[in-house]
DNA sequence: CGTTCGATGCACT
DNA sequence: GTGCATCGAACGT
């Protein structure tokens, strides 16, 4: 089942505590790629340091201030492409990033992209690494500017309810990457999980947070 | 184990 | 010109 815009109009926590376990897909001519999420971050808003609305509106967040349900994807290092889903309703900006997947079909198709401008050969990559990282999953299924801007809602780029989804642990912890911003705890990931980014410290399951994801 | 650092290009000031 | 919501190789302990 593919999620409704109402899905993503919703307090952008929310939305990325439920993301947890559902599958995002990429349909394009050479195939199928899909992951269940395993990782994520939150950016909420003008008041937030981190989020890419703290300067107000600008061409390139022009996403961040449409309706929920858009894909926003952005070029960040000079080589890497990250996706988000847009969040809560039109005038507050936000958004979930999708950090790391737990790759389901198309791995092929992913180990070959992965591969694409390297000296690796696609045999060379690990399954669980294949989506670990935000720049390395949107490599993976191949995802760049072309789907900035794509409704969620469509038939190219969504996030679904899989039939492979099961109940993850989930815990959150301060997001990663950034200088500012860091004393909110808004990365929410599967503790434990092998295809999670980040140092195994960062990982760790904290009692007190340990919570279930819903498959729904 | 841990930390540092270079690659690489563009939006924004 | 500056600073990235990164990655992985190279180095130090």
């Amino acid at each position: 089942m593919k999620l409704p815009r109402e899905f993503y109009n919703r307090p952008t926590l929310d939305v990325a505590r439920d993301l947890i376990g559902k599958a995002l897909v990429h349909v394009t001519p050479a195939g199928r790629a899909s992951g269940l999420i395993v990782e994520v971050e939150a950016y909420i808003g003008e008041a937030d340091p981190a989020c890419h609305a703290a300067p107000g509106p600008t061409k390139r967040n022009a996403p961040l201030y449409g309706p929920p349900g858009i894909a926003y994807v952005y070029f960040n290092y000079g080589m890497h492409y990250l996706v988000n889903a847009v969040t809560e309703g039109v005038g507050a900006p936000a958004a979930v990033l999708i950090r790391a997947l737990e790759p389901v079909e198309g791995m092929a198709l992913m180990r070959k992209r992965r591969a694409r401008g390297t000296q690796k050969r696609a045999a060379d990559f690990d399954q669980n690494g294949l989506c670990r990282g935000p720049g390395n999953l949107t490599k993976a299924l191949g995802i760049s500017l072309p789907q900035n801007g794509l409704d969620l809602t469509g038939a190219e780029l969504f996030i679904e309810t899989s039939p492979v989804a099961r109940d993850f642990p989930i815990a959150w912890g301060p997001r990663i990457g950034i200088s500012v911003g860091t004393e909110q705890a808004w990365r929410c990931f599967v503790p434990g999980h092998p295809c999670v980014s980040g140092r195994a410290a960062l990982n760790a399951l904290r009692p007190p947070l340990a919570d279930v994801a819903s498959t729904r």
